[in-house]
DNA sequence: ATGAAAGCGCTAACAC
DNA sequence: GTGTTAGCGCTTTCAT
């Protein structure tokens, strides 16, 4: 009993599959007594459309394919969540790649993705090499990144204004009266969410007559664990500082455990101002200060400027998505 | 300049279309010349094989759907990352749905999934009503379910023993001098994660001699928010407890959070265990003692289970995963 | 208002 | 070793 196709309804109504056909797509060309008829054998036989043998036709699948370094994380999993919410409003399904920062593997998805003829693809948060981004190319679909570059191409990215955000943590810290602010940054060579948020930084601390000190300055990956590391680093050095800035939240959540071990109460004797509004931010105590990213909201940005990208070749513009601070409790004003 | 067919490569080799085919799958039935002129000609075309037209040949899709009631919780990517990771490496896609607890979504996708006649179908801690559990079925195709149970009907499920670890978490608190212990539970009408962790609980305290006290109970709903309120609903009630049981760990740090702004430090003065082991357990402060559900794992089972019964119909049996207590920092042994 | 038939890109007999 | 052909389930002209 395998699932019963246009032709068995046709049989059993005793029309053609084209009448079927033209009732399942509410189009002219049949009288009203046939479309009962066929709708309740659509009915009695529970009849399905198959979507496969209507990709072959159209040349649509109505599926769009998103890659995540790392979908298990709280960052990608908000991403997703908008991504998934807009697609299927507009009817399309999304195929999850985790391709674990791998290369290899990123290439991998990408074939399968046009082997399974994908309306189109979207890339989280991984850097595009010069490969990705000519196999990319080869696919003939649309395609928008999420925070991300393309090397030397115009593809369309959704991302917030890293610099002017780190740029405004900065300034938020120096506002409440901090004037020795230390950072853990990302990898330098993470070209959006590493130096340009620790040039951010920088400019910042400039612009209002600090000094940028070299070894202020610990990295880490983003992650919690390097977090901790980093923290404990910025603590070795015996440099004084009371306020810090982390360009990630999961590094800021570590940096605030290493503190709360060392005896250090954050924010009396640090203030501490992070980077995503993660869930966990609200969860942590004391509840982290950090600049929020519209995470779901920019994978619905991405989502439905992929959607419009597949019927309208018209040009489209990079989405620069709104950041704010969120103040919670980690920050504290400095008397005079 | 749309993508290159099998049809091109044959007409670019001077061959058939099935030696072609021949070739792709390596198959026998060409001359090595042949090969290396269909190999070059590929290479040239940037030929990719549909695998729209494969599927519909074949009645296989490689592709497998996943129904979550919220993708961006810690608790479903965890899951989902190990769901992708095995079918990937089985040569499967996953198409991702957020049924956002919602019936007729939930139906939507079954449809959506039927139609595009995916192999497959994993539900993931989503309790599956009637209707829900019929439209499964009807798809014919394997399913597995994770974290829930069916109505009453034997589709396979990968958990842990909720029973079991509720008994043995509260059975920790007691080996660790505790007799006062209060429990925040999930909704009640929660099969698996609900009642039933409610009554290991219970069942603990009645096999080591202690009174279940009606009152040192409140319900949540497994998020964050719900375990602040019931954490406060139990400070009010003035019945003192020495331990606490939590029946996740999202509401584990909520009732840490609650505790902390009325001075209560843990583990001093309260001790708490929670259920899950997510990452926010490992960075909460301090970190959270738990019960650890081995979320990825289990995806990885369900989805290596989900895969055995495409092509063997044999029979299969539920998987119960193994659960542990994670011991950190939130429970303090208690003096005589 | 309705049917016949071609064809989407591919696989799998079956022929030679 | 290689080509021909008949579909897979559907949509869509083009007739009638």
């Amino acid at each position: 009993m395998s699932n019963a196709t246009i032709k068995d309804v046709a049989k059993l109504t005793g029309v053609s599959v084209a009448t079927v056909s033209r009732v399942l797509h509410n189009l002219t060309g049949y009288s009203a007594e046939t479309r009962s008829k066929v709708l309740q054998a659509i009915e009695e036989l529970g009849y399905r459309p198959n979507a496969i043998a209507r990709g072959l036709i159209n040349k649509r699948t109505q599926t769009i394919g998103v890659l995540f370094p790392d979908v298990s994380s709280s960052f990608s999993s908000d991403i997703l969540n908008g991504i998934e919410e807009t697609s299927h409003e507009h009817g399309f399904s999304v195929i999850v790649c985790n391709t674990a920062r791998n290369g290899e593997r990123t290439l991998k998805y990408l074939q399968v993705l046009q082997e399974k003829q994908v309306d189109g693809v979207i890339v989280a948060s991984q850097s595009i090499n010069q490969a990705y981004e000519a196999e990319l190319m080869s696919m003939n679909v649309p395609v928008v990144l999420i925070n991300t570059l393309a090397h030397h191409n115009q593809i369309v990215t959704v991302k917030v204004d890293d610099r002017q955000a780190a740029y405004d943590a900065t300034a938020y810290l120096i506002s409440n009266g901090h004037r020795e602010i230390a950072m853990i940054s990302g990898n330098r060579d993470d070209l959006l969410a590493g130096s340009t948020r620790l040039s951010g930084y920088r400019q910042a601390l400039e612009d209002q007559g600090l000094t940028y000190v070299e070894d202020r300055i610990a990295y880490g990956d983003f992650r919690y664990e390097s977090g901790r590391s980093a923290m404990k680093q910025l603590l070795d050095t015996n440099l004084p500082f009371t306020a810090l800035f982390v360009a990630s939240d999961e590094m800021a959540i570590g940096a605030m455990g290493v503190a709360h071990e060392a005896g250090i109460r954050i924010p009396e004797d640090i203030s501490i101002i992070g980077f995503d509004d993660l869930l966990i931010s609200r969860m942590s105590i004391p509840p982290l200060t950090t600049i929020h990213q519209p995470l779901q909201q920019m994978g619905r940005s991405a989502s439905e400027m992929l959607i419009r990208m597949m019927d309208t070749s018209g040009e489209v513009h990079p989405i620069i998505a709104e950041h704010s601070i969120v103040e919670r409790a980690t920050v504290r004003r400095l008397a005079k």
